[in-house]
Formats: structure tokens, C-alpha cells, sequence
DNA sequence: TATTTTAATGACTATTTGGTCATAAAAAGG
DNA sequence: CCTTTTTATGACCAAATAGTCATTAAAATA
């Protein structure tokens, strides 16, 4: 009796053509008929599977972080202070294609920036960065590796923070590639520094 | 015989009531008329100042990064790490009003992060800063305050990063106040431990 | 194939808003 | 106080675009 379509296929498929209409036109010049129209349907449709613009890039955004939460659940807690570092190693040594993604973002999602629901998108996704640091380093405390005066929590999120503003700035100001890795071994070595348990 | 106005006092006032205005309503819902109303003038007097609202917003950017500079060159070199650490304290407490911009900052200027130009305008702005804090790094390891083998050039543009993403994560993710002055003392103690000479 | 239910369509609406312009007001000097 | 020049005003216009809805098409099943 009743017409059925893949819902989550099309959703899939509209995502698809609005990175496609984003990296060609700019975000805030991809109208929703033009979405639509690059996916191959009429705007009405897109209104089926999407209630609003808004909620299409909230989508599109929680995408493209998907992966890297399913990257951040794939890690294991470390156990020694040095295991810490090369972690938080491993999440900043993005490659350059990646890198060249970060304008790209702010350029495309820079306006979505006046939106509450965005930022809170975004937000969840470094506060459970936070936390997945957080708990690592009261393991580390307790393995007496770092040092007790400080509070797992805040120190989670402020590491977040400061990586994240490494990879902003490298993103962004395009440093030379060596120059860049000089720069996460300085950090990194500061970071361990400040974080180890002194006899 | 003609009616006379001092225009730069009167572009300065509008300057003004735009920053109010970007801040109560976000970059996208800060209409002319709003600004206007804002500023206590008609709408077609704002366009005797300014020629439309792209220009408005370059010349609003242009006087935010010309701020910070001067802020920048009236800083004097920190004598000890404490000194030092107590200098980055004083540029990470910005008042509430001014991290309540951040988001209408990348909500107004996102899309020119694609412009070549742009990023540059502000890479300059952050390797000046770099490059301040590398001088007085270099001075402190002279004055055998910080240990020697790290390199004030490098450090020095790892700290400018580090900052603008605690910064940045403050102003766009609105922690609570008291929790981000939390960070900071975390974050400094983390510095200040990581900078530190050993004897 | 007829029936039923869901999906697709795109012309249309409602609204928003950057920018204009004819008119009015203000100031300065003769 | 009249004239001239500049400045101020806000109703108005045109364009853009998010979102709607009556109508049509498609698919699945009996």
C-alpha cells in the first residue's frame, strides 16, 4: 500500500550534496533550493527529511564530528604519564588535508556561530573530550604519575583548550609542517612538565 | 552658511552602538535599523557614515584589532616567571562583555576566513604577540628563571595558541565564569611548572 | 488493476532587510 | 531673518529566501 523510502539513505544523500554546495558556494550563500537542487530533489522534499535550515547544518556538523568522537571511543585510558602524552600526540598530529578543512569550517559554519543549538553541538563534543581526559588523569593520579593538586576535571578541559587552540592556529595560519611538529614536541614537553609528580 | 559634523566623532558613535547592538543580537540579526535606532539616528543618517554594511563591518574589525595592539605594545618585559605568568593572567581575563564577542566575531567574520588576506590581517596580529612573548621567554632563560633547553621562538607561539584556545573556548562555549577562572589558575599552575628552571 | 498510503513537487506566501531618495531640518553667514 | 549648503529623516522599494501546502506521483498490496 503505502510508498516507502529509506529515510536515514536520504538524509545521507542530502548531507552529501549540502558539503558539495557548502565547499562551492559558501555556506551562507547555500539557499535550500540550491541544496535540494544539487541532491536532485525539489526544495519541498528536503523539507521532509530536514524541518529547518538549522536543523541541517546541526546535522552536518554532527557528522562531521562523528567521527572523531568514534575516534575518542576507540581510545584507551593511558596508563603512564608518557602513554598521556603521546595520546594527546596522536589527536593533534592531524594531517594536512584535514588541516586545510579547518578555514573551510569557519568559512562555512562561521555565521552558524550566532546560533545557540550550534554551539552547544560543538560544545558537547569538547566537554566529552574533557571528560575523557578528566578520567584519564585521576587514573594517573592515583598511579601517582601526576601530581595531586590539581583537579582532574578542570585540567581535562583546559587540555582540550589549549590543544585545540595548537590546531586552530595551525589550521588557520598554515605554519610550515615542521614548524608545526617543533611546536607539539615544545608543547608537549610543557604539558608533561607541568603536569608531572615531582619526589 | 552649511551645516557641519564632525564625522569621525559621529562614525565612532556608530562604532559604538554597533558593538552594542552585534553583542545584544548577534552579527545576523544586528540589522541598519537596529544599529541606527541603537546609535539614536535614522537609518538613512548611518548610510551618510558608512556605505553599507560590509564596510561598517571592516571598519568595526579594523578598530578591534587596532585595540589590541595598543594593548599589546604597552605591555612591558616581565621580570621573573612570576611576573610573566601574571602577564598572561592579565591578557587571558578579559571582562565578560568582551568574550560575549567572541562568537559574534566568528558569526560576523567566519566567511573571510576563506580570504587569504584575512587570515594573514590576523596571523600577523598573533605572531606579533608570538613574538612578544619569545622576547621576554629568551630574557627569562638569561635570568635563569625558566630552564634552557626549550626554545623561546617556538614556546613562545605555543603559548600564543594555547592562550587563544582557552580564550576562545570561554567565549564560545560560556562556561560559567567562576569555572573559567578555575581554568585559568589550573592552566597557569601548568605553565608555570612547565616553564620552570630546576635546580 | 484498483486502492490506499506515503512521498514528491514547486509555485506561492510571508517576512525580512539592505539600500534609496524626496523632503525636512539645522546651521552658518550675509 | 533670509538664503544656501549640509545633514537628517523614515517611508518606500526591490531582492532574497525560509518555509508552506494543495496537488500530483509513486509504490505496495489485495
Amino acid at each position: 500500500m503505502p510508498k516507502i523510502v529509506d529515510k536515514k539513505q536520504m538524509q545521507k544523500k542530502i548531507l552529501n550534496a549540502a558539503m558539495k554546495t557548502f565547499i562551492k558556494e559558501g555556506f551562507h550563500n547555500s539557499t535550500m533550493a540550491k541544496i535540494a537542487k544539487e541532491a536532485g530533489i525539489a526544495k519541498g522534499t528536503l523539507y521532509l527529511y530536514f524541518d529547518s535550515k538549522e536543523a541541517l547544518s546541526i546535522a552536518f556538523v554532527d557528522r562531521y564530528f562523528a567521527k572523531m568522537k568514534t575516534w575518542l571511543n576507540q581510545q584507551g585510558e593511558a596508563k603512564t604519564l608518557d602513554e598521556f602524552i603521546f595520546h594527546i600526540k596522536t589527536s593533534l598530529l592531524i594531517d594536512e588535508e584535514e588541516a586545510k578543512f579547518i578555514p573551510v569550517f569557519f568559512e562555512a559554519f562561521g555565521p552558524s556561530f550566532g546560533s545557540e543549538a550550534f554551539r552547544k553541538t560543538i560544545a558537547d563534543y569538547f566537554d566529552k573530550m574533557g571528560n575523557f581526559y578528566s578520567q584519564n588523569i585521576a587514573q594517573l593520579i592515583i598511579n601517582k604519575e601526576i601530581h595531586s593538586d590539581i583537579s582532574p576535571q578542570t585540567i581535562g578541559r583546559v587540555l582540550v583548550s589549549m590543544i585545540d587552540g595548537i590546531m586552530l592556529h595551525y589550521g588557520l595560519f598554515s605554519q610550515e609542517r615542521e614548524n608545526y611538529e617543533n611546536m607539539l614536541n615544545e608543547s608537549l614537553h610543557l604539558f608533561k612538565q607541568g603536569l608531572l609528580k615531582r619526589d
